[in-house]
RNA sequence: GGGGUUGUAGUAGAGUUGGUUACAACGCUGGCCUGUCACGCCGGAGGUCGCGGGUUCGAGUCCCGUCAACCCCGCCA
């Protein structure tokens, strides 16, 4: 008999219990381990539902081939499922009740030793990439995979239901040079001219909008020619949405009930109510805009407490406009002096000077700085940032900036190197009230927050048209994070849908009428024809399966993913391509050596 | 662009103050075995110590450079 030309498969390997007793099953799949015993040979067979022991007699014609399968072999056999002896059950194996007696046996195709052991976790990654097929034949990058392929059914699904239509945009479109760096592709048959890839459907999606569509959504990839981390690929996926006659919080609205129903459907969780957090809060009490709420500190601020103390660092600091505000470390073990230095070294990176601490022994409260603070300053210091009555106050003075951004990453280090942070359940919020720019020191220039199409708060909208630039900081943006233990889970806004609050958007952000032209200008005359109220999100599909898979790889969740420097191992891409092909470009090849 | 970690059989590792022929495991391979499931037992093969240079009588080991993978900063509207 011929398998799969005449015998079909009837059963996933994984699939089979003590339902199929005594069934006579046909099953096709990859050889996982064998067991050779002489006059008997198990084979654990493995399809992507799982592993099933099947046992062949090799001195029986029709199972010969017992002898001469391999690992990694692709097989199919027809046999009959039994239920194991007692004794012989294996509790580790989902199907270890039974087992399947070969009847025949056929090699659908024979594989060459494996490089590595398929499902081998000791394996390098750039090993695990070169053959990254066979790292897909792992029960855990599989299950990844699912889970990928369950979100977006249960987004597309949900989304349906709630009146959007998926639809596609553009792969080649036009460089926006805003933002990241575009990934440019030459034209043929306009040579000399370029398309890019999309950053994201941006101005499509709009667009969308103003071509009635009402509500959008795509599962969209995108692409930024970036360096890459753990969580940052160069072509990732957004799950992208936009909708018509919608403000901040019917968005929300809208996406917590999306989020509500990912969780429910994928991890079988409710999610309670979602706190909506200022920007500025943020800031100030977790010194992140994506804070992490599992994380039990917060920054306390102790400049007036600190005012005019005689400590020279605090006091200048102070009189700049500075501030001093403090995290509580709630641990009752004595941190060293060492440590505390190795924490130091890490906030230098984002520009802090140092840490002014307070310990608290007995009555006693010792500090580098007990010769200008008082103890009864130190104590009412001590009391507000610990007051719980033990633990050592971390304190940092300056900018307002710095203050926050330091303290947030040394919030997260100390909440990591001492496990205060409960990972049993995903904890949501909002970040709410960006501010709308973002002066650029290096470029002398404001830059858009969230990106140049974003709404900005109606009563600041008379302040961005003025382009008072002194005032420029305080407008605020109808823009919106969902954020999930720490990571950027989603964000979106309210658009620009009026053509003159849009051209003192661009006029803001220092883009002259004729930059802003060729940029953007089929975009601007758009809003001109009635352009409805619009405003929407995007999702990062890659960081929402890590999370809902539990890794922190976002390798894990792709496919065929690209190494830290952008190259696909596998295949070898990026590669140098025929002469011929950049002659039609009119490109010129690039001499390496030079 | 900058910083860090790692690099030794197919795989992942050990390798002492620099000193004979670079170890054991898993995998591979030949043989034996009818109840294994990390099968077992007996035997075998397999190495440009990432690459290049230097120091030395002598380098897997020390020094310099370089490449690659990973992590971080810059960057990612």
């Amino acid at each position: 008999m011929a398998f799969v030309s005449e015998l079909k498969r009837t059963h996933y390997c994984g699939d089979l219990g003590l339902d199929q007793k005594d069934d006579t099953v046909i099953l096709m799949g990859w050889v996982n381990n064998r067991r050779d015993h002489g006059g008997l040979v198990f084979v654990d067979l493995r399809d992507r539902e799982g592993l099933v022991q099947i046992v062949m007699d090799p001195a029986k014609s029709k199972t010969a081939v017992a002898k001469k399968v391999r690992n990694e072999f692709v097989i199919g056999i027809k046999g009959k499922v039994i239920a194991r002896p007692e004794g012989m059950i294996n509790d580790k194996m989902k199907t270890g009740a039974i087992e399947v007696e070969v009847e025949e046996c056929e090699i659908l195709a024979e594989a060459e030793t494996p490089p590595f052991v398929v499902g081998d976790p000791n394996v390098s990654e750039a090993v695990r990439l070169k053959y990254r097929y066979l790292s897909l034949r792992n029960p855990e990058l599989q299950r990844c995979l699912k889970l990928r392929h369950e979100v977006t059914k249960v987004v597309r699904d949900a989304l349906t239901e709630e009146g959007f239509w998926e639809v596609e945009t553009p792969i080649l479109y036009k460089s926006t040079p805003e933002g990241a760096r575009d990934y440019l592709v030459p034209s043929r048959v306009n040579q000399g001219d370029f398309y890019a890839l999309p950053q994201s459907p941006q101005t499509l999606k709009q667009l969308l909008m103003v071509g009635g569509l009402d509500r959008y959504f795509q599962i969209a990839r995108c692409f930024r020619d970036e360096d890459l981390r753990a969580d940052r690929q160069p072509e990732f996926s957004q799950i992208d949405l936009e909708m018509t006659f919608v403000d901040e919080d019917d968005v929300r609205a809208l996406n917590e009930r999306l989020l509500r129903t990912i969780w429910k459907k994928i991890k079988g969780v409710e999610v309670g109510d979602i706190p909506c957090i200022d920007y500025s809060e943020a800031m100030e009490k977790y010194g992140s805009d994506k804070p992490d709420l599992r994380n039990p500190m917060r920054i306390t601020e102790v400049s007036d407490l600190v005012k005019g103390c005689g400590f020279k660092v605090f006091d200048s600091t102070i009189d700049n406009g500075g501030v001093v505000r403090a995290l509580g470390l709630p641990v009752k073990e004595t941190i060293s002096r060492s440590q505390i230095d190795k924490w130091m070294k890490v906030i230098k990176s984002d520009g802090a000077g140092g840490i002014v601490w307070i310990k608290k022994d007995g009555d006693e409260y010792q500090s580098p700085v007990n010769k200008f603070l008082s103890q009864d300053l130190l104590a009412s210091i001590y009391e507000r940032v610990c007051p719980d009555g033990y633990g050592t106050v971390l304190m940092v003075s300056d900018s307002k900036a710095i203050v926050s951004r330091s303290l947030g990453t040394l919030r997260n280090l100390l909440g990591q190197q001492f496990n205060l942070v409960d990972e049993s359940q995903d904890v949501f919020c909002w970040v709410v009230n960006f501010p709308l720019l973002d002066y650029d020191d290096k470029e002398k220039r404001w830059v858009a927050c969230h990106h140049p199409f974003t709404m900005p708060k109606d009563e600041h909208v008379e302040i961005l048209k003025s382009g008072q630039s002194t005032e420029l900081g305080q407008v605020q943006a109808k823009a919106y994070d969902l954020v999930c233990n720490g990571n950027e889970l989603a964000g979106g806004s309210i658009r620009i849908h009026n053509q003159k609050v849009q051209s003192a958007m661009f006029k803001a952000l220092g883009l002259t009428e004729e930059q802003a032209k060729y940029k953007f200008g089929y975009f601007v005359e758009a809003l001109t024809y009635g352009t409805p109220p619009h405003g929407g999100i995007a999702w990062g599909l890659d960081r929402l399966v890590m999370i809902l898979a539990g890794t922190d790889a976002i390798r894990d969740v792709i496919a065929f993913p690209k190494t830290a420097k952008a190259q696909d191992l596998m295949a070898d891409s990026p590669s140098q391509v025929d002469p011929h092909q950049l002659l039609e470009l009119a490109i010129k090849p690039l001499d390496k050596k030079q």
